[in-house]
DNA sequence: ACTATGCATAACGTACCCTTTATCTAATTC
DNA sequence: GAATTAGATAAAGGGTACGTTATGCATAGT
């Protein structure tokens, strides 16, 4: 038979269930297609205009200058205005910083020694892939 | 005829507008705190039971799932079944080879050589943070 | 001053993320 | 076989990411 339905469902009641920290805010930036694209464009230049990253992205330039607006906010890139132009560069110190940020974090150990393993294999280009 | 006709809206057009890659899914795999605190709690200890870490993590076991769910799908945990008991543990591996892949990326350049800045700083434990 | 340009923002729409509670499946235990 | 336990999945819903076109605004050029 079927004696008792299930009362409706009520959805999440509350709001703002997990804060993000600077780390996952910095990994949003890098984690989404285009963006990335944006990231190898910068880095075979100095500085590119916004303009130009969006014509090489193939996106709308709204659609740019709300990446951008992430990648500023996740700490990836920094811009500079000159007259009506935005030239856009890697923030790579702070992109250093995260990335060792992240790997303290995921090679901390509770009472054994840290594997030097991944550090050594991230640097000597071992056949991963 | 009809001079100032404005097109209707269409939003998205439809789904696929920019195809995910590899590692911008490894990214979104890292990219919120609960899963840094997994991947935090994952580091101190070889492996850990899913239950373990939803008590560790503070979140629902049914969220606990879908997240290890998202970090198998990124190649950043691997998980093995013993029983009716799941254990999880960090692919290091997988992440090491997504980390040097995109300091590839970040650090390609058009024709000179690769900055080894980034990459001596990154491991000597320069002050930064 | 007027026009053109480069970028930002607004308005709009769809899909997905992220969370909950309830239910289901598989394995262990009695 | 029945009960218990560990995870996975379903259903529901709020929030937001992400894409578009249209508009605004400041600067450069004429």
């Amino acid at each position: 038979m079927d004696p008792g339905r299930r009362p409706p469902r009520l959805g999440t009641p509350r709001r703002l269930v997990t804060p993000p920290t600077e780390l996952s805010v910095h990994f949003e930036g890098l984690a989404h297609p285009t963006r990335l694209t944006i990231i190898e464009r910068l880095a075979s230049a100095a500085e590119v205009r916004v303009s130009e990253l969006a014509e090489f992205c193939k996106v709308s330039q709204p659609r740019m200058s709300w990446h951008l607006r992430i990648l500023r906010r996740s700490q990836v890139i920094r811009t500079r205005r000159e007259g009506r132009e935005v030239f856009c560069r890697l923030d790579r110190e702070a992109i250093t910083a995260h990335m060792r940020s992240f790997m303290r974090l995921m090679l901390a150990k509770g009472d054994g020694e840290p594997s030097p393993d991944l550090t050594a294999s991230l640097l000597s280009g071992e056949a991963v892939q």
